[in-house]
DNA sequence: GTATTACATAACAATTTCTTCATTATACAT
DNA sequence: ATGTATAATGAAGAAATTGTTATGTAATAC
């Protein structure tokens, strides 16, 4: 995830640095735009691996210039993710979906940002070497020894309710209905009972606690964040 | 990316035996067809994640048998690469129109194969799906996490009042009766009174204020904006 | 071969959510 | 203003969903 390069465009100063300081120290390279035509030409230039995007700028608005992005052959996989002014009636973010891959509201909280801006890049990272180590809250989920460590222990999981776990904490904040989980944990062709996730999510929480999964009852489970 | 099953369908059998031997070194599994019906077949039995056809076959053609896959409810969802050794446009467009996803010319070099796989693949890999979050005035409502957050504050809604909050907020501004939310949340062929509308109607109200749905009386409630 | 662990399932208890209905309040037309 | 239709509200019971425990079987370790 380190070393990949981050362009942020916003018309206004003081957001383009404090971003530029809170990436640099996850480790990111920042470039930085202060409007959207100028984004462009430093993408074209650096290609970077994502692009943050504020939608109310003067001239060439967020929304222009994502559509610019989606039309150039080069630029048209760069994940782009939208900023926001909450409650920004003008912009109907609604229908805005079509070219943006996430959007963040301001104020930033910037754990969540760079949260958000890591979800996007796993989803897009191309070498795709598998994340085989995930901290979530204060678990060390670590797939390749398929030991989780909280606090200073270490817990030694089942497979299916590690492997369940993992996916879960890899999938961070979203609800995953049974069957989904199911298919991409126990395996697409496999018979199981949906209930059946039930009771390894309970083991779960038996074992390090019941405030890492949530239940979103009619839909599925969620793991916090 | 690993671990996913293609399904390729060409009449030549060396160009199956050839794509088979790279895809299978990818780490792909290779299913194999010679025409398009036993092609149609295969995918039935082993639904596969990706699709790559000739479209030059005799019998069925690849035209025709993407006008099957497309057709079947099961099936419909998988992406399709087209074969050619035509580099002609018309046919080109032709078969993009029918329902392909991408398109490939033999000779096939097979570096680009798999990297057009592996693209067209992340297109349809459900993490890449939408964003299904709104926003609404000062509400998010993200329906990825089955929460609405408001002022920093997040409000975790029962499913039915979600659902309808979402469902109303998606066409803000109109107003719905309630036989067409019950239609659209509830499902078509539930029976429910119509009444029960109002209830999570007060219900979502009481939780987030009763600013944002209105009433419009005799005809049902609109999201406001 | 036996003991242990993991896994799937079923049963039922506990809880939450949903629906209904009766009552009260409100808007609207006359 | 008054009456009527419609909606809001409160409260109860039904329905749905999940939590929990128990049990049988398969896989693994000893």
């Amino acid at each position: 995830m380190a070393n990949k390069t981050i362009l942020v465009v916003d018309d206004e100063q003081d957001i383009l640095d404090l971003i530029e300081y809170n990436l640099k120290k996850e480790g990111f390279k920042v470039l930085k735009a202060e409007n959207g035509e100028k984004g462009i030409e430093i993408a074209k230039e650096y290609k970077p691996d994502l692009v943050l995007l504020d939608i109310m700028m003067p001239k060439m608005d967020g929304l222009e210039t994502v559509e610019l992005i989606r039309k150039d052959e080069e630029l048209k996989r760069t994940p782009v993710i939208f900023l926001t002014a909450r409650s920004d009636e003008k912009t109907e973010i609604e229908s805005l979906n079509k070219g943006g891959d996430d959007f963040i509201t301001k104020p930033i909280s910037t754990t969540k940002l760079v949260s958000r801006i890591k979800a996007v890049m796993r989803r897009f990272d191309d070498s795709s070497e598998p994340v085989n180590k995930l901290i979530a809250h204060d678990l060390e989920i670590d797939k390749d020894r398929y030991v989780v460590e909280k606090g200073g222990k270490e817990f030694q999981l089942p497979r299916k309710e590690f492997e369940l776990l993992f996916f879960l904490a890899s999938r961070k904040g979203k609800v995953l209905d049974r069957q989904a989980l199911l298919n991409k944990v126990w395996g697409d062709n496999i018979y199981v009972v949906d209930r059946t996730v039930d009771v390894h999510v309970r083991k779960i929480r038996e074992k390090l606690g019941d405030h890492y999964i949530e239940t979103v009852k009619g839909v599925g489970y969620r793991f916090k964040g």
